[in-house]
DNA sequence: CTGAAAGCGCTTACAG
DNA sequence: CTGAAAGCGCTTACAG
């Protein structure tokens, strides 16, 4: 393996010089000013020098430098992204939907994946990232709101505008009312009211709510729509019924595991804080012989590619993972076009996903 | 929604400005080359001057412009990585690893998902990616090989190599002997013969093979263990037996549903090409009535986060997905080096990892 | 239609 | 230890 051949004596890295403007520009036998022209296509030219010029770029094998090209123009061409999880199917849908559109508005796209739940870390890298001049830098994801959160951040939109750059938060409420910042979210209490609700029309009136870290911005909104409909149906919301801990498989297992170890349920559904934490959910009930839907109903959110292969499959709350990221770079690189300079900021609707989870507990077998 | 001021009139961008290098030596009273040294810690500057510096930088909010440096530096400290599907376990594996190093190499990750499949839009993208001047661009996933494919791929590293840059091949092989480029594979055949031989010992002789793009360097490999644990276990592999389409859920889904409604299946166990394709595999055997693994084992390829979910759980090939991001890029960023220089092409382990979807033929109950 | 020149924001020999 | 100057590769008024 490796029989690469190398030039040059160890640890010494071979010169190369990559084909500039000026090498197109001495071959087509023209000033350099005329082969950008050329290859812009923005002023007029002959079109004997513009082929001449093409061919010598062909045969050169000319590639524009984007850092020279972006130094003289003041708009670089990159949107940054910051992802913790690109393994998470919600986060990874809305990348999706994010790189997608990026390239389709004729930009490149920065990935960087800092680490969850460190602020320091997550602003450590935005500086980082913010030395490559995006046009945006999108955040992805809920968080726990604290004041000096809200502070930073909103700071930090601040900063960017300022450079003329712009902070996008993406499943994520804006920090404060004031901050320049393009903020698509999503209804999760109204999601989490429906499918609530859903539950409380098949008879489940005791339905605990498992996962979901306390306080954060994405967990919030589910369990204000999870009270609200109990309310709205005349129950009144027992707080022993709300397990929180995090989003994850893991944590659905062990939780459901040690709720089920204390004793007879005293629900008759239940209610995950996602699909990955209803899937740790059903495993924990086979595990514990019980049947879904059959003894227990059991409901998800975000509508992801595992709700398929539960078993039963899951009936979920759809969020429109990547139509969130694709709004998010529509208005932020649009904002200053008439249509979008007052749209920046977007809600976009989610609605039920029916599948095998749940059963109406008036034909619960026995 | 979208209270948000602007200062300007319709459509017209307000001007900003980015602090410069200068602005910060103008407020420490020194020389912007005396600023740039303190910043990157080059020479050594008295201390005074040394806080002076900091201070202004700090009060200003100046971020060093990457372009600029970049351009003088000669070293843009980009990686570019083009992926199909981040929605794909697979893939998302590879390119956390390949994330995470690096940001840990100290350099900033570009990320485009051109169309799968598409050759000339992928080379468009590449050279899209390539103005950005990237330390490496890295293709991740597997390929139908063509001769075309294997020349402009191999053109590719070469332009690459002329420029300094690195073409790295991640999950997919060299195209030719001589190509310079980083290569990490995984041992696909290898963890196809053993799952196939696990197979093969528990009694089951009768093996379909279903899934996969026929001719796809992923899939190839996978064949030829799967051939070779028969041939080496006295069977001589039924061509009938190999089902080629796709590696999705859908298409194991569909294609196990035809292959059962077109009579009595003549064989006890499934190979699906990967998870996704066991995963629907699992579906349609239950849905036509058959236990997993009581009636039909199966088998996946990749061990992703799927075959947990199933039921029963998986068996399947394990893939080191990360560990193959993370070495392409360390074997790429330092391949200067004497450590490295001859190591340019990897290929990593692969294992069996055994849960519940395979059980014995001669313990099958009737 | 085309070229010479300035300048984008940095870094780095070259002088002191 | 610090500054003036050149130059990285482009684009774009400014002249012709």
């Amino acid at each position: 393996m490796g029989a690469r051949v190398t030039r040059k004596p160890a640890d010494e890295q071979p010169v190369r010089r990559r084909t500039t403007l000026h090498d197109v520009a001495a071959r087509a036998g023209v000033s350099a000013a005329t082969v950008s022209r050329v290859l812009n296509g923005t002023y007029r030219v002959s079109a004997e020098t513009q082929s001449r010029v093409r061919r010598a770029a062909e045969e050169l094998d000319y590639v524009v430098n984007a850092q020279a090209r972006s130094l003289v123009a003041s708009s670089s061409g990159l949107v940054a992204v910051l992802v913790t999880d690109i393994t998470a199917p919600f986060y990874n849908r809305i990348a999706k939907g994010l790189a997608e559109q990026v390239t389709a508005e004729g930009r490149v796209c920065i990935l960087s994946t800092p680490q969850s739940g460190d602020l320091d870390g997550e602003l450590a890298t935005i500086t980082t990232l913010r030395q490559q001049s995006p046009e945006a830098i999108v955040l992805v994801g809920g968080v726990h709101e604290s004041p000096d959160y809200r502070k930073r951040i909103d700071g930090l939109a601040h900063s960017l505008d300022a450079e003329g750059s712009r902070l996008v938060l993406c499943g994520r409420p804006s920090p404060t009312k004031d901050t320049p910042a393009t903020v698509v979210e999503y209804d999760g209490e109204a999601g989490a009211f429906a499918i609530t609700s859903h539950l409380l029309s098949a008879g489940h009136e005791r339905i605990l709510f498992l996962g979901g870290g306390a306080g954060s911005t994405t967990t919030n909104p589910r369990v204000r729509g999870y009270r609200r409909a109990l309310e709205a149906y005349g129950t009144t919301p027992d707080p022993a019924l709300i397990a929180h801990g995090s989003s994850t498989r893991v944590f659905g297992y062990e939780e459901m595991t040690r709720i089920l170890a204390s004793g007879t349920p005293d629900f008759t559904a239940v209610f995950a804080s996602d699909d990955l934490a209803a899937s740790g959910v059903l495993a924990a009930l086979r595990g514990h012989g019980l049947r879904v839907p059959d003894d227990i109903s059991v409901v998800g959110f975000d509508d992801t590619p595992v709700a398929l292969d539960t078993v039963p499959s899951l009936t979920t709350v759809h969020v429109p993972m990547e139509e969130i990221g694709r709004t998010a770079i529509q208005l932020a690189l649009h904002r200053h076009e008439a249509d979008f300079r007052n749209a920046q900021h977007a809600v976009l609707g989610t609605h039920i996903t029916v599948r095998d989870s749940v059963r109406p507990l008036v034909h619960k077998r026995t």
